[in-house]
DNA sequence: AAGCCTCTTGCGCAGCGCTCAAGAGTGCGT
DNA sequence: ACGCACTCTTGAGCGCTGCGCAAGAGGCTT
């Protein structure tokens, strides 16, 4: 380790180097931020499987180890991605607001920055690298909606969990990753399949087909990056306030 | 595709071949049945980064195409492997039993099924190919259960998303994926970094800290695997029952 | 006996993440 | 003014990957 003497890609903990002994000393052609933008883009434009680091670095015209030397790891780089694409997905508390709204916008909010990103969904909930670079300001905005709710303090951490449980479980699916070839075939594979569904032991899967086809969660043929399911989203995001609602001690019940 | 002619590892729609012209002709010496329980055993024991077919072939004794030959693919053998580890995840029902006393077992029951194999947790709510061999009967059984319960046929498909949604969410997140190399000083770096956090900016966090440290989903450094999240489990079920019930048209509230 | 079908092998291609040694260009200390 | 130290970039190379293709081995049917 002592041989890379001040190189800026290490794995753990880059949050804001603040050594950078001399001031940038030169004529940066290509920092961090650029990096990362560049392959927020790939990302976007070719999928997360697609995604390689010397992909990048060609598309930046540059050669793939300078990446390494600036973000350390093709997971790092995911990881900062994933930090990219959630930034500012938290909403301001406003003064009078019920805690119910602000959980609401919340959900949102956090569901269109993963929309306009759906090929980085799949890392959201089960990539430990979200775990790397935690949001700290969710944390605590969370937190402090939740006590002011009046959920008791030794209940707080599992509602949190609960909160962000459900805040991830919807988007991941709804963006579930597709197969990048064969998509037709696939799609159609699935069509027919729920099509010669068996009626007597899929009763209400059958009848309600015409319902359920390409709108429930296992019965689609595209994902939500093409067919967004907003109102399965509102009565989930509903379901969670209610539930929070339910659990809280009486007083507290507006 | 008219080249490989009896070729079994089709990519879509393998679901319990029907053909297989002449019963099984040669002695086989590898069944694909063999192949994916290797297969799982694998990602059970090596992390689903270090799996590789050639691993996979490796650790049976046999060349990596014949997985190919038999499975057809990588994503497909993953796929599969997800398929087995989901099998019987869907309980019984029994007569007289409340619909949120059955919920309640299929949440826990499809945790305990995941958390038997950590490994797979990553793939269970994003990937495609979840999609492609849907369980029908566990689609089945939520839509009849909830049909039971009161929920009115227009809302059903989106109460059967949000309880999919809420299905996924909490396991994916309770066992999502930790570094696999450098893990003592990742533990390290997120127990360094919590402890120099801003009191000011995040006062309720720094506060209840010790409450939260390790046990809270953006502030861990352990997954479910070695710090399983029970208490946290039971409140977010408890949360969705209650937002479900309380959704109900009035006539249904028990 | 001939031919077919199922299953297995080995080889090779193109691409991957990442390491290492070697620069090129800039700032600072002397 | 010189040289050193540091930052950034390049290119070659290692060991690995998924997968396609050609070539069998061996039992079944005809």
């Amino acid at each position: 380790m002592p041989g890379n003497v001040g190189r800026p890609g290490t794995i753990v903990s880059r949050q804001s180097a603040p050594s950078r002994a001399r001031a940038a000393p030169v004529a940066v052609g290509l920092s961090r931020e650029a990096i990362l933008a560049a392959a927020l883009a790939e990302i976007d434009g070719k999928g997360l499987a697609a995604f390689s680091l010397r992909g990048l670095a060609r598309s930046l015209g540059v050669n793939a180890s300078v990446i390494v030397w600036h973000v350390g790891n093709r997971d790092a780089v995911v990881a900062e991605v994933i930090a990219l694409v959630l930034q500012d997905s938290v909403p301001p508390r406003i003064p009078g607001q019920p805690w119910q709204d602000w959980l609401r916008s919340l959900f949102t909010r956090f569901r269109d920055a993963v929309r306009r990103h759906p090929n980085t969904a799949p890392l959201i909930g089960a990539d430990a690298v979200s775990n790397l670079r935690p949001d700290l300001a969710l944390v605590e905005a969370v937190l402090s909606v939740l006590a002011e709710a009046g959920v008791p303090e030794e209940r707080l951490c599992e509602t949190y969990n609960a909160i962000q449980a459900a805040l991830v479980g919807f988007v991941t699916q709804e963006l579930a990753r597709m197969p990048t070839e064969d998509l037709a075939s696939w799609q159609a594979g699935i069509q027919a399949n729920l099509a010669r569904a068996d009626a007597a032991r899929y009763p209400h899967l059958v009848r309600l087909l015409p319902r359920l086809a390409n709108r429930a969660f296992i019965l689609r043929w595209q994902n939500g990056a093409s067919a967004p399911m907003d109102s399965s989203f509102e009565i989930f995001v509903n379901c969670i306030i209610a539930g929070l609602e339910a659990s809280l001690p009486a007083p507290a019940r507006d």
